[in-house]
DNA sequence: GCCTATGTTGCCGG
DNA sequence: TCCGGCAACATAGG
């Protein structure tokens, strides 16, 4: 569940579920997704009032009232839900808060982490230090300084330094969107390539977190769920443009989902 | 048993 | 040095 819509998504959730508010009970369930802290640690800082909930690439942060910040990374499928019972399956750790309901970090792989910072040490947490800007910042003058023309264009904005919060998913729906083929080098888009490039990843995701969010008060995104993408797991169908097929390809190490026909 | 998986990191060879 | 490819992490589902 993790690119920067679905952090988003989880971000505005919890200023429902949790801002104001503190944990009355807590359960650690799995010791693994703790990175560098400890289980005490973890208890008391759940036990305090959540002042402000922010998000920075697909990171999530959750500000405690004496300034301490626990960090949240979802991995490939860590994700945060509201459940009646503290325990529902994958449940990694979890907390009460009366007002909602038990708030479950669920992670079936276990690759997420939970994380405690303190305030110096949140300013100078070194993935923050790196991420390049989010995709409603970012400029083509932002692209052009750190993507080498020999670099592959989907390398460089999975590159989390380059651009904050795109995934494997949002490569291929970005790249169907400004019609660049999968392979496509930084060298080769022209100018309005990169204009349309910049103008559609915040439309990309705007879009995503709508259609994420719908208007249901709990967070469940399960089994069940529909395809919201145009090319993303569709291969072998038409496209919703030209009406070529959908085909797919490994690049940079993923798969990624393309119109053979009117891409690039 | 096979293959796949919305992420990240580190190693290898070109 | 930069780059692409790939294994590793850990686990389950098809
Ligand atoms: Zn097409």
């Amino acid at each position: 569940m993790p690119e920067l819509a679905e952090v988003e998504v989880v971000r505005r959730n919890l200023v429902r579920w949790w801002l104001d508010s503190s944990a009355t009970d807590v359960r650690i369930l799995d010791e693994r997704v703790l990175s560098d802290t400890t289980p005490s640690a973890i208890e008391a800082a759940l036990r305090q009032d959540v002042k402000e909930l922010s998000r920075r690439g697909k990171y999530l942060f959750a500000h405690l009232a004496d300034d301490t910040v626990i960090v949240f990374h979802f991995r490939m499928t860590g994700k945060l839900v509201l459940a009646g019972v503290p325990e529902p399956k994958y449940a990694r750790l979890s907390w009460l808060v009366d007002k909602s309901g038990w708030i479950v970090f669920k992670d079936q792989r276990c690759l997420g982490e939970v994380r405690l910072l303190g305030k110096e040490e949140f300013k100078e947490y070194e993935p923050l230090q790196k991420m390049g800007p989010e995709p409603e910042d970012i400029t083509v003058e932002d692209l052009n300084s750190t993507c080498s023309k020999r670099r592959m264009l989907k390398s460089a904005l999975l590159d989390q330094s380059v651009v904050a919060g795109v995934g494997n998913i949002a490569i291929s729906e970005l790249f169907w969107r400004v019609k660049l083929a999968p392979k496509v080098r930084c060298g080769e888009l022209s100018d309005e390539d990169w204009e349309s490039l910049v103008q559609e990843m915040p439309l990309y995701f705007d879009e995503v977190i709508e259609k994420s969010m719908g208007d249901e008060i709990f967070y469940q995104n399960e089994a069940g769920m529909e395809n919201i993408f145009r090319v993303y797991g569709h291969a072998g169908e038409s496209c919703p443009r030209c009406g070529g097929e959908i085909e797919k390809m490994k690049v940079a190490g993923r798969v990624s989902y393309y119109c053979g026909s009117c891409q690039g």
